[in-house]
DNA sequence: CGCTAAACGAGACGGTACGTCGAGTCTTAGA
DNA sequence: TCTAAGACTCGACGTACCGTCTCGTTTAGCG
């Protein structure tokens, strides 16, 4: 958030509180999901005052969002294979697979649900979470779009909806498996093996 | 929902006290938006007790789903102009357009948001509203298919997926307009103009 | 209550639904207790629709009122047997032991409890129930005011408030046993054995 | 209560709170009698959340037994002249008055009314009001018996019975004026002005 | 070393909404 | 007109969380 290290007088703000809540975050989502991840019962399974937590986060999505930004598997990896094709393949298969595993795509869903619900948390998050993934996306398009590698079937704006859009509606909406397979048939959509333009 | 004509004794549901029940959910969801569209202030507005919407819904968002049923701009509506690449486009301005008015949008994700939260309901919201559509743009895939007019760069499977994806990605994540210009994006990836194979 | 043999046009009223509720009532007194018999569990437990119970009585405290009073054990016995002394230690006996048995004890404490919050429930056990009591009790009195066999010691306007207050105590306030020996205590107060006028 | 000044951690009490409530509840009962007073109407009238409420009392009637407890002509004073029939005449003269007034008398029936229908209140109800007044009286009775002042005629367990039953009936059944007149009967019942064994 | 100031755990505060229960009334079809 | 059934409006219940406030206590830097 905006603890940086400005130092006023008083008692600085505890490290190891702010360790425990986002561990008892973890503990309660794996536990009993997002939907029950409270503040109350994460500042007891925190061992942690509820004020405590209102003075770092804005709300309980925020813990969230601060939880995934942490993990390394969620780090924004841009892959540079000098094909569009094999880029979006790598990239397409590595976020879908990281929104895969059951707890963390629950984690997804109730971010994005919060952000509907708490316009202020869906600003946070579109601009801490979503956006530096599209626009880590967006580089690989306009690396292609620089060696006129982009096909020419699809608006190159629409390339990042539907490569987002088609993972947050199975996450949200289908409940399918985000499985590899998905994750190519996407991509195949996006970046046709043979070129669209064929000869 | 279930209230089909099983007629057994006792007195039989009040037709006008649903109708009110309906008519206020469009009120407030016109008035306040979905999030502050509760049971209490909607069985107020309505002049009905609480009870009589628990007996015919099991959540808020049952009532909206019904409300959003009722409505001929929502009615699935499946284009048959003999070309895929017609059908596609008009399936999905249309479906875009109906999506894009800021109530039904708000409506939409209070849906889609109760669907996450609530998995009774998510089922249903699955099975009554997306399955549906879902199965309507499908006919136009596999008619396609079976004229061998489909291109060959997109999986038939990922199709929907990537249309319904666009879409609610838009609505959820992004909150750019689903304007006409954004639905032949989609259109054209899915249907490239000239055809896929090209030459 | 008020269901005579005016006989108007129409369904006659089912004698049978009549006993049945009065029999249902007597089971649930039994098993749950006055507290928890309500008129919903009365005509589920009779079989019966609630109107069939609202067309008879007005409160479910009529109901355990007309239950009581179709007891041979709380027929109003007014012993006469010539002593002043020994008609007192019969009817608080008497009506003592009749009390006294647990689930009777409950009905009346609900009965008496109805009559506090029911105002009009309230006057039909004062002049259905107590009334009819105290008059049979105040038999005995005015007959040993007209032998001169009364105590000078109490006000004879005040033995009935002292007999049915020790009753109606002891069931609501102390709960302690309404057992032989204080229905003597109590007789013993309001007749000593040898007169209280001594020599 | 049971909030005496054991002082953990957190928050304590708000003692503005607790007073509130207290003075909404008199008014509320002065105004709509007992059978009215409901929890969601005193927090509206005290400007306190329902749970404040709850937090201190688990019933209304807790509530209003601390109000009477808190009050000064419920104080249970022990009158000591010397003679048993002063001081049972002083004790009841005040007793009667002080259960005399109209607001009074309701709230003194919703106490019993509640201690019927609720089995735990029941049992703070008889040890925390009806119990000490039942002691104080029993001091007098004690006295008297060390002093040989006791009537022979009564057995002095039956007293206090006798005496709070007396009062209570007329509260509950047959809801006569507890005026002077009627104390005076009762303690010429239980004290005979010249005593009972005469000469 | 003590002072100031902020954070700490705890838990009470005023609110809002929930889902349930029971009351007393109304409305069906059928006897 | 009664019956069983089950709808209706209403209002209270007790619970769960919310986000804030208020305690006594702890922990830092500054004078």
């Amino acid at each position: 958030m905006d603890h940086e290290n400005r130092r006023g007088p008083g008692r600085p703000r505890s490290e190891s509180s702010h360790r425990r809540i986002l561990e008892a975050a973890t503990r309660l989502l794996e536990r009993d999901g997002y939907t029950r991840l409270t503040i109350d019962a994460l500042a007891a399974e925190a061992g942690v005052g509820r004020q405590t937590i209102y003075r770092r986060w804005r709300t309980k999505a925020d813990v969230v969002l601060e939880l995934v930004a942490d993990r390394p598997d969620f780090a924004v990896a841009v892959p540079d294979t000098g094909s569009y094709g094999r880029d979006i393949r790598e990239f397409l298969q590595s976020a879908f697979a990281a929104a895969s595993d059951p707890p963390t795509a629950d984690l997804l869903r109730g971010l994005m649900t919060e952000a509907q619900e708490r316009p202020d948390f869906g600003h946070r998050f579109r601009h801490d979470f979503l956006g530096p993934r599209r626009a880590a996306f967006q580089v690989i398009v306009d690396r292609a779009a620089a060696r006129q590698d982009l096909p020419s079937h699809v608006a190159s704006e629409a390339i990042a909806d539907i490569a987002f859009g088609s993972l947050w509606y199975r996450l949200l909406a289908t409940r399918e498996p985000l499985d590899a397979q998905y994750a190519d048939a996407i991509a195949r959509a996006l970046a046709p093996p043979e070129g669209p333009t064929g000869a």
